[in-house]
DNA sequence: GCCAACGTTGGC
DNA sequence: GCCAACGTTGGC
């Protein structure tokens, strides 16, 4: 079993939002970076775990955990035009974007902050606080992924 | 294949 | 809103 790191914009989607959807299966579309793509497409696992991260706001922070239910598949979004994230070089015959189905597995009382990431000497290395790091979805080492959990229950 | 210009991400 | 750090694009 690996673990998981996905991005999202709350004023796009958040926690709250998949939190509402009662337990539903949610696409994790739109991902349109290469790399992040091979993850979901290569690596992602049914059963793996990923945190969920809230970027672009007052207090980016690790705000849960999602468990992928359905390894990679392709997006379909890419293929409508009049969706935002629309890509006429990616066709269900050649598929250049993939997805996963992801369900919501908890949601943290208290958010683990990016500036108390920061904090833990144990976390140096994170991917996510790597300098210009701007992937969208990126592994987590088991080791840091446990670290985390307890931080998340203080 | 090089590289300048441009677009995007995301913390601050 | 700023800007650093990338990734992508396209002319050559």
């Amino acid at each position: 079993m690996r673990y998981w790191l996905f991005k999202s914009e709350p004023a796009a989607f958040s926690i709250g939002d998949l939190a509402r959807r009662n337990n539903r299966t949610e696409h994790w579309d739109g991902v349109r970076n290469f790399q992040a793509r091979n993850f979901m497409r290569d690596e992602m696992r049914a059963g793996d775990l990923g945190f969920l991260y809230h970027s672009s706001c007052a207090e980016p922070a690790i705000v849960g955990i999602v468990k992928i239910v359905r390894p990679g598949y392709p997006d379909f979004t890419a293929f409508d035009p009049l969706d935002a994230h629309y890509d006429p070089k990616s066709t269900p015959q050649r598929p250049l974007w993939y997805m996963v189905d992801v369900r919501l597995e908890r949601e943290f009382r208290q958010p683990v902050t990016l500036r108390a990431l920061k904090t833990h000497p144990a976390l140096s290395r994170m991917r996510l606080l790597a300098r210009g790091n701007r992937l969208s979805v990126m592994p987590v080492e088991r080791r840091e992924w446990d670290y985390i959990l307890k931080l998340a229950r203080r």
